[in-house]
DNA sequence: CATGCGAATTACATCGATGTAAATGTGCGG
DNA sequence: CCGCACATTTACATCGATGTAATTCGCATG
């Protein structure tokens, strides 16, 4: 089987030079439309495709950015992983994906590019990441960070309001008489992650209404998944008082939680509301259809990718931007809806 | 902000020539331990890290892969993909994700490497590929498929046991006694695609006990998707007689009837039988949870990467394999588990 | 102390594409 | 028919890493 072929092939097959095969390829405008369709046509008839290590290297891009996400098999971050790729699709690049697994070497490693110089920038949704991690990091790699962010400046980031969100999820529970509700993945003290600032914004809902704290209701996770809902639902089933409402942090914890309530035989929303975050795709299909805190998948992965594509053409000037993308309460039927 | 250093750089600050240093990083062993420490440190020193591209000009080699499925949000392709990158990194490889939605021209595109010489090989879970499409590609690119075949021969090609997959599950359900069973996303005339290989399946099953096939309940949809599988479901509780269990072709389709059948107040598995296909993990945790047919992702990953990787390492000899991949019929409550 | 041998290191060419700058071609006015 | 301006095309060098082959080094032996 013949080797793929060079420019150099397409060019001898069409009787021009290399240079003149590359300004076809490239759209260059001074090529004589004559010249032009007989390249087209070698390149046709030899089946040529572009060697992207070649341009990279005469270039110095590849057109290629990494995304790192914890985990594909958390809907969450499969569906915004579909809208990065589509984003990035629509500006042309094309996107590598990486599972970090929320382990902090390999949210390092990302951040740094993987030991190679591979991609033109990252979009990173870290975990585990230390702030020292992201203010000593290399700055020659263009780095967008997603939802957490361990330390303020050094790069961009683009979030929700979680303050704001889980207040307003929070005020939609106290608003339908609910005044024991359990935060399922909070987080009182400790860095200003996503579970902690989602916690800060539960107890300003609290205290705006007059309820007061009680940190019992905080129920740590060891992840994120179903199965940790599902636990600590049922734990929290067994607490005296019971809780008359579970703010779960994300929406498999709020699935797994309706799933142990099920077992348990609890009602809800009757007996008890249920409340998740993402609006994932299942959220909308639960029995019972589970109300969430919707943030703009889409506009995430619009910004990441503009934020980055801007970084990457112009690493120094511009400020480090910190976007902010809307959100929304969406209620289904486990808070009555 | 410095550029980045090259190798040559590192070379220079270590004192000594660029292919020492290139010695180094690729663990040739003819170097001494002192200038190994060195070169080490001068790397270190410079934040170097290769590039990709240098290296790929030169060997001929990106140790990229591509894995290109319909949709990141149908859980079991981000379960899959999970698995097949962790096999990758396993082999050393890095995999580039893309996303085909499940439309030919996409499909083409990555059976053809997306007009790009870019990754060494192609792993591809194709939908609406033509036959024609496959036998005519370009030879040069290794390519393995899963799932769906449109066309023997010409790829590797990894898949479980259709057919029998769609007997063992239609068994089970004839083994509680149903008899009028639908099938939700299935096919009886038309290419050999996994729903037409399913729904033959399902009729093999029949006749082995003697139940007469109803080609009313081979129901076809759109996607598979959960609306898709709550619109079938809803249908077929209107049809006359009504089914007395649906064998959905996936779990979305499965879990979405789910959800239809609820609202309708029709109780699952009391009334009706439930079965989907792949074993997602909301399928667990679903209300009622679902019995389903559990295909062994991890082989499917392991004997994709192993296959592609084998076919790049040498492309002609080997004869073309059609790895045939276990699964297990896994009972939960929506029949009675 | 010359010689030989393997280990360690290096010079050089090369992978494929493209930017630069120079060369060639074309059309038009004078 | 000449010369100029502009459009096309080309020669050549270059991006960074590494395979090949040649060179240098270190050390033991006669």
């Amino acid at each position: 089987m013949a080797a793929r072929p060079r420019i150099k092939d397409v060019a001898e097959y069409a009787g021009v030079s290399p240079k003149t095969v590359s300004n076809v390829i490239n759209n260059f405008e001074h090529v004589s439309d004559r010249t032009r369709e007989t390249v087209k046509e070698a390149i046709e008839a030899l089946g040529y495709r572009v060697n992207i290590a070649g341009r990279q290297l005469r270039q110095g891009r590849t057109g290629m950015i990494t995304l790192a996400v914890p985990e594909l098999d958390v809907a969450y971050f499969a569906e915004l992983a579909k809208h990065v790729m589509a984003e990035a699709d629509r500006r042309g690049q094309t996107v590598l994906l990486h599972q970090t697994n929320g382990v902090r070497e390999r949210e390092l490693a990302a951040l740094h590019g993987f030991d190679a110089q591979f991609t033109d920038g990252v979009i990173l949704s870290p975990l585990a990441l230390h702030p020292r991690d992201v203010a000593t990091r290399d700055r020659r790699l263009p780095v967008v960070l997603l939802g957490e962010r361990p330390a303020e400046g050094s790069t961009d980031h683009v979030a929700i309001d979680n303050v704001a969100a889980a207040r307003e999820a929070t005020a939609h529970l106290l608003s339908r008489g609910r005044r024991r509700i359990a935060v399922v993945g909070g987080m009182v003290r400790g860095p200003q992650g996503t579970d902690r600032l989602r916690t800060d914004g539960y107890r300003e809902a609290l205290k705006e209404a007059h309820v007061p704290f009680d940190s019992d209701l905080v129920v740590p996770v060891d992840a994120f998944h179903w199965r940790d809902g599902a636990r600590a639902a049922a734990a929290l089933l067994d607490a005296d008082p019971r809780p008359d409402a579970l703010l779960c942090l994300n929406d498999h914890l709020a699935l797994g939680a309706l799933r142990a309530l099920y077992e348990r035989g609890v009602s809800v929303p009757g007996e008890l509301d249920v409340v998740g975050f993402d609006d994932i795709e299942a959220s909308q299909f639960s029995v019972p259809s589970l109300t969430t805190v919707a943030p703009d998948k889409r506009e995430i992965a619009r910004a990441a990718v503009a934020l980055l594509l801007d970084r990457i053409d112009d690493p120094d000037t511009s400020p480090l931007q910190d976007h902010v993308v809307g959100h929304e309460v969406i209620v289904r039927e486990s808070t009555g809806g």
